[in-house]
DNA sequence: GAGTGGTCTAGACCACTGT
DNA sequence: CAGTGGTCTAGACCACTCC
């Protein structure tokens, strides 16, 4: 065996952990039920609370409980949540850049970046500019403050009970993007044919899109957002690069995730052997 | 703004942690360095141990130090670790195929699973026997407890001095393997061309590969392994799905990543508009 | 107002690391 | 061996939620 598993020397808050653990699996801390308080399972379990809270710490970063200040610690809801993001997705949103209007409007730009349909999704966006910091202007390959048009969004599963999906934000640079108006306006969201359409109005065509993934613990205003704990539970940061066929950066999307309820789905196709 | 920044009413613990988080980004702390332990923190300081773990625990998830039982805490040396997951690459596998096995050794299957060149590598293999379990059972449509040929390996970054890149498992049903006696054997590793040509020894030809992604905290087993913390970090789990042109999983590939150190890159490339 | 979790203190013993 | 972090105790005050 390459690990031990002994459950000998646990300490005493992994072992209240395990248990906890058990009767969520087993059901009888059912989905949306409330855990003990972390006086009484301190008294119940005749240990100290310091170490009920460590047990608790452990659950929080599985994903197992959520805890409300002031309000308790809950079994969670939603476990695993799907999302597709298939790089044919974006083939086929440059596909349908050439279409009339009332074809594009079958899925919007909040479809292209989650890839769960737009029926299911409130969606909401804010526009405003922003100086590029170091970290955009270099990605961008331009001077740093150069002026950004920075929209911000959130999307929320309605099927889920408003369950927040992830907060994000779009960086364009200003100058490329401001000779179409409509591009500036939130009220024109969300745009028929997503992201890729509003580029192709101002002459844009993209080479390749990149997808860069990182986890990290989520800052505070990202777990108030996301609805996940500030402490134990880690984010996906999903960072969209498209890259234009003159080879310029000409957006940079990044969305953050909640890490414990999102899975992440990439599909490469290949081509046959017998059709080489 | 979306999200307030104060540093108003920051716990005490947090404004510990913000002030060695300046001091790491400012090189007053240099990778590598001692961390104070934290009965000197908390006697500077003027706090109470746990408030000081507390602090150290937050530095933790953000990848900013790394702690060792009896020796101390320390700045970390390496922050992220580029892995590039190029579909492209399968493709490119697929293609090396039918090439001699003297072109085929130029890149060995430990690339192909994480797109970094084979010579930076160090690749460790082990083969054995297991019983599917039901989430892989599931997941190749079989029954529950049908044998696998499970190979577990772990790679780790030459020139970052031994620096654990990933542990990881893969798993093939053995009825489907073993009319090939050589995939059985483990001193064939690293095989010319990866496991796309081990399968075309049994004339199996990919489709597609679906990649999944979750982020969760690491078992202890794991944290040892890749050398992070057990608490307070996380990791990324990349499940592969290799799936033939008859619609069978024929391989599935779980690879755990350091989630601190890990940065994965997706690249879908567009065809042209005036290809069309 | 009663109960909850968030923060904090001032101790303690242990296993482990380095010398 | 002395020093480190891991675990643990038995308290305390606060802000918050719910009734």
């Amino acid at each position: 065996m390459l690990y031990v598993t002994d459950e000998d020397r646990l300490p005493r808050y992994a072992q209240l952990a395990d248990d906890l653990r058990r009767q969520i699996d087993s059901g009888q801390l059912a989905p949306g039920a409330p855990v003990p308080s972390e006086s009484e399972l301190a008294a119940t379990y005749g240990m100290s609370r310091t170490s009920v809270r460590n047990a608790l710490e452990a659950l929080r970063q599985l994903g197992l409980v959520r805890t409300t200040k002031g309000s308790g610690t809950h079994v969670r809801e939603q476990r695993q949540q799907l999302i597709r993001r298939v790089p044919d997705r974006y083939q086929w949103e440059k596909d349908r850049v050439h279409l009339p209007e009332y074809e594009r409007r079958s899925a919007g730009s909040a479809e292209q970046d989650t890839g769960l349909p737009t029926d299911r999704f409130e969606f909401r966006a804010q526009y405003d500019d922003t100086p590029a910091t170091d970290d955009l202007a270099h990605v961008f390959g331009i001077s740093p403050g150069t002026t950004l048009l920075h929209r911000t969004y959130r999307t929320r599963d309605r099927q889920a009970g408003g369950f927040p999906i992830g907060v994000g934000a779009s960086y364009l640079v200003r100058d490329m993007v401001q000779s179409n108006p409509d591009l500036l306006d939130p009220t024109k969201e969300p745009w028929p044919g997503g992201t890729q359409h509003q580029l192709f109005t101002i002459g844009i065509e993209l080479d390749r899109i990149i997808d860069e993934l990182v986890t990290r613990p989520p800052t505070r205003g990202e777990a108030d957002a996301l609805g996940i704990d500030a402490k134990g539970t880690s984010v996906f940061v999903l960072r969209k690069i498209s890259i234009d066929t003159a080879d310029r950066v000409v957006e940079v999307n990044d969305s953050v995730l909640p890490g414990d309820s999102t899975k992440l789905v990439y599909v490469a196709k290949l081509r046959r052997w017998s059709a080489e």
